[in-house]
DNA sequence: TGAATTGTCT
DNA sequence: AGACAAT
């Protein structure tokens, strides 16, 4: 029980439950009354709880999916941008309600929020004298402010809402034990209750989504609280049941804790053949033998307390190495010391992808690379174009490709085995790219034939066995990048040369150890984009609505920027 | 182990 | 540039 001031940290986790499903459901009320499923490519990504109770499962098969529940309607999810618009809707009412607040997002339905120096500031309104230890006698009515928007809410301090996991064990809100003294912690936490509670209310009355929460002083555990009463609910997790709450898991839930790392411990452990003992057929075999048990991929369920009894920190050391191996000693061992990073609201990098069974001509990938240039200009001028500017550059290019290997016989190697085994090659952004006065499909052909065709030849050779494009643009830069003609002298020419430093690359090796990347990358703080955050601080209710003023459908104003995007790329599909 | 991203760490 | 993590 190391007293550091990390130990003092609050944060609410919160995850939208099903959340391509909900966003679907929002613009479709009707689909809530029926099982369904969210498809991208064969599987299903994600269902709504009416489909789980029929056997329908993440991330399953489209096949299997239909097979456990024959009259599940399927929604087609591939095109990420509503889900988008509404994850940074969520994201913006959020960061509204904890200003000041250190605010993460994980992927598009998560959040991190740290909440301490709120909750510190709370205290000590209420007479807190900022030691950890100390303890107190309070009313049962207090009020907590959200700061800004001038709400508040009142809670009594002896009490939590939702769940709580503490030396008592799992139990649900009880009316107050009119205890006389409660440690400042623990009113903390309690405390803390409320305000996800509050955030959970807003996000479900000003956007319409229901969520789970959890309530914990590090990011594993918050996390991992707020898996324990899903849909729709939340979790107060106290550090003092921390130890006995991870015994039982299995590592896979531990977050930062991965497949590789998971593979590696069991591997060691003697309970999984090692790849030495086995041939490439044999562990092949493994895998189908496993999939088929419908296992979670092929590992064997590992926990917590296992781990704990059976290893060393040297082995984690000699496993690990240096750097990793103290890391996830730690995390099995319920520390956490990471700390919840401020999501910009600008992204660092944007890319987009597509993923198919086979493309072995270079025709083919031509007309895949144009397509997916469209939806790459597109992206960027959501992400990074406000009105008639781009408010960040990218300054770097990156097509990645994913191969399938050949088997010794010459036959390409199945999607099995070996796999995801992908490479990329970068350069700089073409200037062109940020041209409004161009079409977007002109912008698109020009980056095909200039930079990513050039690109590809240079990535695979003439039989080749493409399973996946992905195109990124990265190194945002807020300076306006060289004209097309400054451009054409820098062709050809390295990084180094271009950049707007006079310092002459004389004294640099010939020999490049690593190309240091010194483009022109400054780091500030983002920009306030688009609309949302005003969206989110005004009014009550109604003005979360807009209409369409091309088709007058209604809908959220987050689904507003894709939408009109819709509009556009269907008048250009008609000429 | 499926899809489409994004981020961190070598 | 790529491996690995997360959703």
């Amino acid at each position: 029980m190391s007293n550091s001031a990390n130990d003092q940290r609050v944060i609410i986790q919160t995850d939208i439950d099903f959340f391509y499903g909900q966003v679907e459901e929002l613009e479709n009320p009707a689909l809530k009354s029926q099982p369904f499923g969210v498809q991208q490519k064969h599987i299903i990504v994600t269902c709504n709880y009416i489909a789980r109770a029929k056997g329908v499962r993440k991330l399953q098969l489209l096949g299997d999916a239909l097979k456990a529940c024959p009259e599940l309607f399927i929604v087609n999810g591939e095109d990420l941008a509503r889900y988008r618009a509404a994850s940074k809707g969520i994201f913006h009412l959020v960061r509204s309600l904890v200003t000041g607040q250190k605010v993460e997002r994980l992927g598009l339905d998560e959040l991190f929020i740290d909440v301490t120096d709120m909750m510190e500031a709370h205290l000590t309104e209420l007479g807190w004298n900022g030691d950890p230890d100390s303890t107190t006698a309070l009313e049962e009515v207090q009020t907590f402010r959200i700061p800004l928007n001038g709400q508040s809410f009142t809670y009594n301090p002896y009490n939590w809402i939702g769940f709580k996991i503490d030396s008592d064990g799992d139990r649900m809100s009880q009316s107050s034990q009119s205890q006389k003294r409660l440690s400042w912690q623990t009113i903390k936490l309690h405390a803390a209750s409320h305000l996800a509670f509050y955030i959970r209310n807003q996000i479900k009355d000003r956007l319409g989504f229901t969520c789970s929460a959890g309530i914990a002083t590090s990011k594993i555990f918050a996390k991992l609280a707020a898996d324990v009463h899903k849909p729709n609910d939340q979790t107060l997790l106290c550090p003092d049941k921390y130890a006995a709450f991870l015994e039982p898991l299995h590592i896979r839930k531990i977050m930062g804790i991965g497949y590789k790392a998971s593979r590696t411990l069991c591997k060691n452990l003697g309970l999984l053949k090692d790849e030495h003992q086995a041939n490439e057929d044999d562990a092949l075999d493994d895998v189908e033998e496993a999939a088929q048990e419908g296992e979670a991929w092929y590992l064997p369920e590992l926990t917590v307390s296992y781990v704990h009894q059976h290893c060393t920190i040297q082995q984690f050391l000699k496993w690990f190495g240096d750097r990793q191996g103290p890391l996830l000693w730690d995390l099995i061992h319920g520390i956490d010391n990471s700390q919840v990073l401020p999501t910009p609201l600008i992204p660092s990098q944007i890319s987009i992808e597509d993923s198919f069974r086979l493309c072995k001509t270079m025709a083919d990938a031509t007309a895949r690379l144009h397509d997916l240039s469209i939806d790459f200009i597109q992206r960027l001028e959501v992400e990074l174009r406000v009105k008639d500017e781009f408010v960040k550059y990218p300054t770097t290019l990156r097509l990645t490709t994913r191969n399938r290997g050949k088997n010794d016989d010459g036959t390409w190697r199945d999607s099995k085995g070996l796999r995801d085994t992908r490479i990329s090659k970068s350069s700089r952004m073409p200037v062109d790219v940020f041209d409004i006065s161009r079409s977007i499909p002109e912008r698109a052909d020009a980056l095909v034939e200039q930079s990513l065709l050039p690109m590809l030849r240079n990535l695979v050779k003439e039989p080749f066995a493409l399973t996946l494009l992905n195109i990124a643009a990265a190194h945002l830069s807020t300076k306006r990048p060289a004209t097309s003609i400054q451009n054409l002298f820098a062709k050809g020419k390295s990084i180094e040369e271009t950049s707007p430093t006079t310092t002459p690359p004389l004294q640099q090796p010939l020999k490049r150890k690593r190309s240091n990347e010194e483009v022109d990358y400054d780091d500030d703080t983002g920009f306030a984009p688009s609309d949302y955050e005003s969206m989110v601080l005004l009014g009550d209710g109604d003005e979360t609505w807009d209409t369409c003023s091309i088709c007058g459908k209604a809908m959220f104003t987050w689904g507003m920027q894709a939408h009109r995007l819709y509009h556009e790329k269907e008048t250009r599909n008609q000429e």
